[in-house]
DNA sequence: ATTTGTTCGTTCGGGCTCTGAACGTAATGT
DNA sequence: ACATTACGTTCAGAGCCCGAACGAACAAAT
């Protein structure tokens, strides 16, 4: 009989936490803002903002930044912005290829940002693990050097993850029921520090949401193609995350019951039209080992000059993530699409077939006619994304934080 | 930076309205229920329990049902139950052959019913809104002589609904942007009652959710095959209704890029393989004006007597069915599927090939297995979900309600 | 029949939070 | 210099939940 979504019983505590978050998220959109801005835009009282804010200076979670700078009569506002030296996220990616980790600070900007090659293919977990641990050690040694504390980690991985953190596969790095957290909790000491493990196409989604470029948007579908297809799915501002936390494997939704066979058994799925192993193949383009971001950049130059190879190999996979994206949009009415990952650099070439199987399938179309945007946000979406998944659970429930910051002191 | 997904300030008043959510919930999960036993369940202490019961009494939403008789020791609680006399839904459904009718208590039982036949096909929207104004009223008058005061009323349509209530299209209505809640206020003084308008096949879904059959049952798809099919998805007991409101619509998910052309303008709907037009007419039931009840009993009967094309037309749905669910599992995580509609009385024909293609294509599957359940909800499915909405919206903000109430006095 | 132990529902003081109005402060325009 | 406008703080007030204590009801043991 689920009429009460959140079944804990509600306290005065629970109206302290809600509002301070409401502050927070006044802050974080329009920084700068002052106590009475902030009151007008929340509706709370003068007083009650004047307290909250009191507060999450103490926990540094603020800064004041002196008198604003503002024509019109009257007293001047004093400022409030995020604070520069508030709790940082540390963002970690398991990459197929590479092992990436991101300093982000709670406004959200990339302080710290660092890339490693290695084949995470042929090492073990325990081997990569390690490697990662000593990626995570150096991080917080270097934001600890910048006086940068560390309040949080996200840990970006391909593969299925529960929502409790556990990865129950990667197949592409052959990793099977890793407890991700524990492996790394064992190796690092992380002092308490909350980690959050998720999918990289996930946190590839939320990086989306909260970069500044993508301004208001706070419903749309994000869709990763790297070696695997994914998608990150955002409604109304937040992740839908499914039952388990296995949404958004969209590479294995059926684009034609007769395709060819896939890696997972079945036949037809998205990716094996659309991944970027079956675009390059279709494309003639030689994937001899070579770094993924250079083929991108072969295939791209290929398709500026015309090559019809590379040009039809494009629209199959734009069609393709048409049908597959039109089944998402029917199925949950997320008419945005943003193309991710190196699905960004070929917009051009796959946006237009997209469109098209996108106005044909999609029931909805003439209501509401969906949208392909093509995201800002390079490869490092994803490990930006963890990083600041870590900090918005800091900003969303503050009062929280300055609980274990005073207990702290 | 969306980090707090109810934007509205909170205040003590909002704890109050969560609490008696709480507690009417508890109730209504477990009838009978002590206030002791509500103060164990929910957390709250036993004075707040009380303090909410008393307000919730006066407002005829529960009633003190005296003494429980319990064995063991010590005092007995004291029963409290929805009233049967509180608030009820009035469920309306508009269908393509038919309007239907029904009155649900708090409890969700369905306390009066009425089916009437009738072609909306080829009538007009203000005939066919007339006749529903018709029926409304002549529910109204009947709940008053049953002393069944009615607190809400929900809308079903087979179309695409705003969340706004606003009707966009219903293709086998012939109907465009209809505001059905308006058209049916001009018609019948409804004195200020809320009027949720919604999609059938969502209706439906909610229906399961709240039959005592289902269960704890909290997340599942539920598909609806009747002249079009529709999902309803579920998730943590809520409805996932999409930006605009109009998820769900699975029956136009591309099964076959190459399959047959759709009355939508696409190719290879779901409903070109599993909608009931497409099932009859590949079983070769001949579809001369029969009511459509009449239709699955032949096609049943078929079944069971081994006819070969009513078999084959029964594995070709299936199999449709499995690929279109197979892309919603992968995508959205929600590994239940709940066979309503008349789907559900084809379930021993259509459920193996909708696993078996469940069992290749959903990536999560050797974690979570996903499940083809069946409905025990009929072709009601629909109007006792709207009736029910009308309930729970009560339900869940029983301060509001109380307000109402005591206004009203 | 009485006592004991257990559970239930209510009462009451205490603490916490938001609110609204009043007040002091700062800047601008006349 | 003074009126005006806007900002931030202080303070009394009211509302809500909580925990402990209390009386009531009931079963089992004495």
């Amino acid at each position: 009989m689920g009429a009460v979504t959140n079944s804990l019983p509600a306290g005065l505590h629970t109206v302290r936490r809600h509002n301070a978050g409401l502050v927070l998220d006044a802050i974080a959109t329009r920084p700068g803002i002052s106590r009475a801005g902030i009151a007008a835009r929340t509706g709370l009282a003068k007083a009650t903002v004047s307290g909250s804010i009191d507060r999450l200076v103490a926990a540094n979670l603020i800064v004041d930044t002196g008198p604003q700078t503002r024509s019109g009569r009257g007293r001047r506002g004093t400022g409030l912005t995020l604070s520069p030296s508030g709790p940082h996220g540390l963002g970690v990616e398991i990459g197929v290829d590479y092992l990436a980790t991101c300093l982000v600070d709670l406004a959200g900007t990339t302080r710290a940002h660092r890339i490693r090659a290695c084949n995470n293919r042929t090492r073990s977990m325990r081997q990569v693990m390690a490697h990662v641990a000593r990626a995570v050690r150096a991080a917080l040694d270097e934001a600890e050097a910048m006086g940068a504390p560390v309040g949080g980690i996200g840990i970006a991985v391909p593969g299925l993850v529960e929502s409790s953190g556990m990865l129950r596969t990667a197949p592409n790095l052959g990793w099977r029921d890793v407890d991700v957290r524990a492996e790394l909790a064992t190796r690092v000491d992380l002092a308490d520090r909350p980690i959050i493990v998720g999918n990289e196409a996930n946190f590839a989604a939320t990086a989306e949401l909260l970069s500044a470029e993508s301004g208001d948007l706070r419903d749309f579908v994000h869709i990763t193609g790297e070696i695997g297809v994914g998608a990150g799915i955002i409604i109304n501002g937040a992740l839908l995350a499914g039952v388990h936390g296995f949404s958004g494997e969209i590479g294995h939704v059926c684009v034609d019951p007769d395709g060819l066979l896939c890696g997972c058994g079945a036949r037809g799925c998205l990716e094996t039209m659309a991944g970027q192993d079956a675009i390059m193949s279709n494309a003639g383009v030689p994937a001899n080992g070579r770094p993924p971001a250079h083929l991108i950049d072969t295939l791209t130059e290929r398709l500026a000059h015309g090559d019809p190879a590379a040009l039809d190999a494009a629209r199959t996979a734009g069609r393709a993530l048409g049908i597959a994206l039109a089944a998402l949009i029917n199925i949950i009415d997320v008419p945005v699409v943003v193309l991710g990952g190196s699905y960004g650099a070929l917009e051009p070439w796959i946006g237009p077939p997209i469109l098209d199987e996108l106005a044909t399938h999609v029931i909805s179309a003439p209501w509401e006619p969906p949208q392909v945007l093509r995201s800002q946000l390079g490869a490092e979406a994803a490990v930006r994304g963890a990083a600041a998944a870590a900090v918005q659970d800091i900003l969303a429930d503050p009062e929280n934080a300055m609980a274990s910051a005073r207990s702290a002191t």
